[in-house]
RNA sequence: GGGCGUUUAGCUCAGCUGGUUCAGAGCAUCUGCCUUACAAGCAGAGGGUCGGCGGUUCGAAUCCGUCAACGCCCACCA
């Protein structure tokens, strides 16, 4: 086989894909293996694959691969995610470009645009991930608006309500008036905002202009007339005229006069109570707070307190409505710029102050959030949030990192109520009937419902036709919340045979900013239908940011389309390139130097394969030099696969790949290859041949769940392998016992070598010229003779009393080493260099000395540590002698 | 305002319940090599008073206190 000098992953990556689809080897039944099962946080089903995709799923891949060749039956079931606000606004969009407006169509019609571009854009990104190597099981490829599990998300919805845990009502929500619907809290993003403090005249009415000073600490405003008025400060001046009241604190003793008042609202001239509630805060502003019941969640809490009339003065849109009064049909914004003007102009702005506030903004639109009062549906949480905590916080369910265990708490322990109502129509649409004569029934379907009502109403004649579904759909989580289960069928079809086999869900690897929003949500809906656990792991990834720390984003363009990525470096580089970025839970800072030493690791491998195979093979006895470097290697790769297996363990993937990494290149590549490699031209022993191939062969398991193509590729070629065979479905089978010992050996061998190679490198002594080696003493490491004399090109290895004149010396432990050099030997270099470590050594007895004579030490600590202690001394003694002994030779 | 986390080499990070010369790894840098697997490489080398201060201890990167910087989450101050 002719093999280039360089990997070219472009030649195999799509090749084995195929293969391994044609083989049907990521497919998976239940059996009588343990299972081990992944969903996939589904992404939107029209977006593009972006890195922070990358990233989550090059670690699920990893985990599923690895999982699957540690003999379990692995499934991960891939899917996408209807996304209802973020699709529906695309859609809205789309058409908006033709020239339709939403509000011309009907339901059905936007709908079938809807699937029409759901089908165009949809499953791209599942596309994507096959480039990556994803192994999913494509024929579990779910929608979460598919059929089974849209049936899902309505049984479930029925099934709440009937128990009691879902209710509607008029409440204040987070309303998006660009979308045009509610969100959930979690929705919404607050952020600081440059904004402006406006000072308000509200004068008082009826105002018999009495109390000429006021009592003591009151502050009374006047204008030129001499008529009193309060001053309320507000950022949202636009409001006005939906003040039905003005509050302050009874204790406040600046507006103790305004007690039992009314005052005016400026511009709208309605007069409206003062009301004194504790909630003001005597510190801010002036102590005068403006109540808009409509428009602000706490005025709307002393609304309900003090029976205010409310007025809603926005439309849906965000402009002002008719109840404003005023600058109706203007939008929100715009108002605020020109009250402030008329304000000003009608004398009842007292002032302006430069201030900074947090304002909420839709997640989804990016436009800020009107609080509003609307008829929504809620989900009751605390019952969820009861079941859902002792699990996680106990660690039967466990986080990786574990510090999320705060977060979960913290929210858990404030839950609120879910608004699950979206006036949307691209979701599922809420289940609920409306009565012809008021009222409504929840049912699975028309003809339930139908039953339903006329049981309730007693009206056998009433008829599909009188009844009027609910218009709005379910937020778009109270189908995601259900995925580990509704993948399986398992609400549908309950304690069928996959839902018994896969659930509960082996790892959730995810974003820690959907902690709440799916998370924890996903835990609470797998006790409520399974009563276990969805997953008995959640690992958290990091955000993918660039190199110098700015999240990936659009408008940046600082972040690398992922498919030309892979199209530079390979699949295999650009995952490794995550993978060496990213801890768990620490955020990853991206740089396409990380792909670039995957890319040179994968020609890595690729070349040591091409050494291997290039060998001539003979019939000869395997030289002791060789018979060394299989055994010490072959403990090697036991230790090495026993640490791998404790970081999956943990999780530290990025660990566990540069222990496979540095396993590969260092101890096998620049080692053991370099050690059993046969002269040029010369063939090697079959023995150690097959031992080299076996060693190979462990490491590309080791390595395939990082790097499935280029494993695959040369697993492939190794051995003469049948057709369907793979390297993904072979177990890892590497022997669990090693010899550490040999292994520590070993590293005072590589000390020897560095040793003679320094020596060679600081003289300018050429491989090709042979040296000796004189040991003072008797070498710890004399079996490994014949390996040293290899690697360094060493005539002789011989053991002296005294090293010869002119030789190179070097330590290793407490061994002295010495290369004759003759008169290549720079006496004062040498001496300069000796001297220096003598001095080290000595400070460093001196150390060592002070602690041993140091009574509180030797009485305090435990014996193992004075030992360690005393042998120090005792080595640093010897070097010294040695070094001392070197010294007075060369003078 | 509350809570959590981070701070170790130029960069990204590891150092678990204090004690093997504990100050580490990868990358980057520097030096010497186109040695017939690989220059996307080989062989070497340099580089940090472990954020500051104080304490506990025979002994602190590690434990405690405090300060500082940065990051994240939660919260109704108009």
């Amino acid at each position: 086989m002719e093999l280039a000098s360089k990997y070219n992953p472009a030649d195999v990556e799509g090749k084995w894909y195929q293969y391994w689809l044609d083989n049907k080897l990521f497919s998976s039944k239940p059996d009588g293996r343990e299972p081990y099962t992944v969903v996939i946080p589904p992404p939107n089903v029209t977006g593009v694959l972006h890195m922070g995709h990358m990233l989550n799923n090059t670690i699920q891949d990893i985990l599923v691969r690895r999982a699957r060749m540690e003999g379990k039956n692995a499934c991960w079931v891939p899917g996408t995610d209807h996304a209802s606000i973020a699709t529906e606004a695309k859609v809205v969009n789309k058409l908006a470009q033709e020239g339709i407006k939403k509000t011309d169509l009907t339901r059905e019609e936007f709908l079938k645009h809807a699937w029409a571009w759901t089908e165009e854009h949809g499953g791209i990104i599942l596309k994507q991930l096959r480039k990556l190597g994803a192994s999913c099981d494509w024929d579990r490829t779910a929608f979460t608006m598919d059929e089974t599990r849209s049936k899902s998300v309505i049984k479930v919805f029925v099934d709440l309500y009937n128990k009691g845990l879902i209710y509607r009502g008029v409440r204040m929500v987070n309303w998006d008036p660009k979308a045009l619907t509610a969100l959930s809290d979690e929705e919404v993003i607050y952020k600081e905002e440059h904004s402006k403090l406006y000072y308000l005249r509200y004068y008082v009415a009826d105002d018999d202009m009495s109390g000429e000073t006021g009592a003591e600490g009151e502050v009374v405003h006047r204008d030129a007339q001499g008529r009193r008025y309060a001053v309320v400060a507000t950022t949202r001046p636009e409001t006005i005229m939906g003040d039905t009241a003005m509050c302050i604190n009874p204790e406040d003793p600046k507006n103790q006069w305004l007690k039992g008042k009314k005052v005016i609202v400026p511009l709208v001239n309605r007069v409206i109570p003062v009301i004194q509630d504790s909630y003001v805060d005597i510190e801010f502003g002036t102590g005068c707070l403006k109540v808009t019941p409509a428009h602000d969640v706490n005025d709307y809490m002393l609304g309900e307190k003090y029976n205010l009339p409310s007025i809603d003065i926005f439309n849906d849109n965000g402009t002002l409505s008719e109840a404003a009064g005023l600058y109706v049909g203007m939008d929100r914004f715009d108002v605020r710029a020109q009250i402030e003007k008329d304000l000003d102009a009608a004398g009842l702005l007292e002032k302006v102050e430069a201030y900074t506030n947090k304002v909420g903004f839709s997640e989804r639109t990016n436009v800020a959030i009107e609080p509003k009062l609307s008829m929504q549906w809620f989900l009751k949480m605390q019952h969820f949030a009861d079941m859902a905590l002792p699990p996680v916080m106990n660690d039967e369910l466990k986080f990786y990192p574990a510090k999320y265990k705060n977060t979960y708490k913290n929210w858990l322990e404030n839950i609120k109520d879910w608004c699950i109502s979206r006036q949307l129509w691209w979701g599922h649409r809420i289940p609920a009937y409306f009565l012809p004569e008021g009222g409504y029934v929840v049912a699975e379907t028309p003809e339930e419902a139908l039953k339903l009502a006329q049981e309730k109403t007693g009206n056998t004649a009433l008829k599909m036709e009188d009844l009027r579904q609910d218009e709005d759909c379910l937020d778009t989580w109270f189908s995601s919340w259900l995925w580990p289960i509704s993948l399986f069928d398992g609400i549908n079809n309950p304690n069928n045979e996959e839902i018994n086999y896969y659930y509960p869900t082996s790892d959730l690897v995810t974003g820690p900013d959907i902690i709440f929003f799916w998370v924890a949500r996903m835990i609470m809906a797998g006790y409520e239908y399974q009563g276990k656990m969805p997953f008995k792991n959640v690992y958290f990834t990091g955000i993918v940011r660039d190199k110098i720390g700015r999240k990936m984003s659009k408008s940046l363009g600082n972040s690398p389309d992922p498919l030309e990525l892979i199209e530079k470096y390979g699949a295999d580089g650009v995952r490794m390139g995550m993978m060496l970025a990213a801890p768990a839970g620490n955020d990853i800072l991206f740089d396409d130097a990380l792909c670039e030493q995957g890319r040179n690791f994968n020609n890595k491998i690729w070349n040591a394969f091409r050494l291997v195979k290039g060998w001539n093979v003979a019939d000869m006895e395997q030289p002791e030099y060789a018979r060394l470097a299989t055994e010490w290697f072959g403990s090697m790769l036991a230790k090495t696969a026993a640490e791998v297996n404790d970081l999956f363990g943990k999780y530290r993937l990025s660990e566990a790949l540069m222990a496979v990494y540095k396993l590969f290149w260092d101890e096998f590549s620049s080692w053991y290859l370099e050690m059993v490699k046969p002269a040029y031209g010369q063939p090697i022993d079959k023995v150690t041949y097959e031992k080299t191939l076996g060693y190979f062969d462990s490491l590309l398991k080791l390595l395939h769940p990082f790097m499935p193509f280029i494993t695959e590729e040369l697993w492939q070629h190794i051995y003469d392998r049948k057709e369907g065979e793979s390297i993904m479905v072979q177990t890892l089978n590497i022997p669990a016992e090693f010899d550490e010992e040999l292994i520590n050996r070993f590293e005072a061998v590589k000390e020897v070598i560095g040793g003679i190679r320094t020596i060679r490198l600081q003289k300018n002594i050429a491989q090709k010229e042979a040296l000796s080696l004189e040991v003072v003493g008797e070498s710890p490491v004399a079996a490994f003779n014949p390996v040293i004399e290899k690697l360094c090109n060493l005539s002789a290895i011989t053991s002296v009393e005294a090293k010869s004149d002119g030789a190179a010396a070097f330590m290793v432990g407490t061994t002295e080493y010495a290369v004759p050099l003759g008169n290549l030997i720079n006496v004062e270099e040498e001496l300069k260099k000796l001297e220096a470590d003598l001095k080290y050594q000595e400070g460093f007895l001196m150390s060592v000395m002070k602690k041993l004579s140091n009574e509180k030490f030797v009485s305090k600590a435990p014996a193992n540590v004075i030992e360690m202690e005393r042998k120090k001394q005792a080595d640093a003694e010897t070097k010294i002698a040695a070094l001392k002994e070197s010294i007075s030779k060369l003078k």
